[in-house]
DNA sequence: ACCTGAACACCGTTCAAGT
DNA sequence: ACCTGAACACCGTTCAAGT
């Protein structure tokens, strides 16, 4: 019709439906009539449907891209990379599912990221081994903090299944599970976003900043 | 036929039917073809597949009881109660996968640990809140240890994905990616399974530890 | 190069019906 | 209580064919 289908722009209205509707509603045929083509014009441009979800993981972490080499110590220059990257997460809801189903390594946007963090690692002095475990487990952590539950989000049926939870968890026995019956209320609302956010990267820094400390 | 269904052996065989060939092979129908009994039997077990999933995650953590409380420091029955977790996970490949499908707050034995966690996390000193965000990661982290790349794994046609893997990393641009190329190997084949987890496991309890610490 | 039509082999789930 | 039969509304993907 009137744009052109091309690998991006089908891409991009996969994220839109990923974004509202869920990762699930993300089809090959829906999308399809979404984008007033047949199911198998996609097929041109995506070999496959895991194909098209890497497609979508580099639009995604593509929007990142990882400051020049600067003078800062490494702790500040690996904080920035892992709070850049929580940021351009952020963006889209579904980035946490879309990560979760397909290999990192096939993802371009992604193995920049990645270099970078391992550059740092080992600017910190730690080995190769080390590194390749340090980085994944930060890339990683910083994927699952960007998930953070967005307190005021926009479902309109939020609050009811996160009371739904909360009941659920205060009608648990206390003697059993104490402290899940205290702080239902906070475990399920979720917290102060920015506080979230630091507090989880400081967690994670910390743990290798205590790690690079003790060689 | 021989032995009665029942919701129990269901997830048993769920679970080695997605250990063996992964969750996308747990089917409905599969399933039940296995079991030797028509699709719609099941439904009368578990209300649909998400319940099913609950339920062979219900399955896989109740294996892990953990200890009761004793006299050790919190530091180490946090260490204690994180790594026998890691140990019960590990039994089965597909736990991950499991566990990423659902929410844990569904499952009755993931919440026995977590009340645990939430004690302990208490105890350390933290707050309400602080407590709740350090016990998601502690036990998120947990999962990601767990689903380690085991390195004399089962798969036959395991080496030959790996070797691609790394012929592809190894093929990147030397000057946009000159960390991954260098260390594409151990990136790639993984680690010492015993190195991983005692590094995981104190990357994520020094970082609890120094949080803990600065108060 | 880019897209369509028809077909294949699957899914999860409902609903009425059997024992 | 526990399971079956038939049907519905979906999937991803292949393969030949169109322009």
């Amino acid at each position: 019709m009137m744009g052109k289908l091309t690998a991006q722009g089908i891409a991009e209205r996969a994220l839109e439906i990923g974004d509202t509707e869920g990762l699930d509603a993300v089809t090959i045929r829906r999308l399809a009539t979404d984008l007033g083509v047949t199911p198998m014009a996609l097929y041109w441009h995506y070999k496959n449907k895991e194909q098209l979800i890497v497609g979508m993981a580099d639009h995604l972490i593509g929007g990142f891209a990882p400051e020049p080499a600067d003078e800062r110590p490494w702790q500040a220059r690996l904080r920035a990379l892992t709070e850049g990257l929580i940021r351009t997460l952020r963006v889209h809801p579904c980035a946490k599912d879309v990560l979760e189903q397909i290999d990192p390594v096939a993802v371009p946007s992604f193995l920049a990221v990645w270099d970078q963090a391992l550059g740092l690692a080992r600017q910190a002095g730690f080995g190769v081994e080390e590194s390749c475990l340090i980085t994944k487990y930060l890339l990683q952590s910083a994927i699952a903090i960007a998930d953070a539950p967005v307190h005021g989000a926009a479902e309109p049926d939020r609050a009811e299944r996160v009371r739904l939870k909360r009941v659920g968890l205060q009608s648990l026995p206390t003697d059993r599970y104490p402290h899940l019956v205290e702080m239902a209320g906070p475990l399920v609302e979720g917290t102060d976003p920015a506080l979230y956010d630091t507090f989880g990267v400081d967690l994670v820094l910390s743990g290798i900043e205590a790690l690079a400390a003790r060689r």
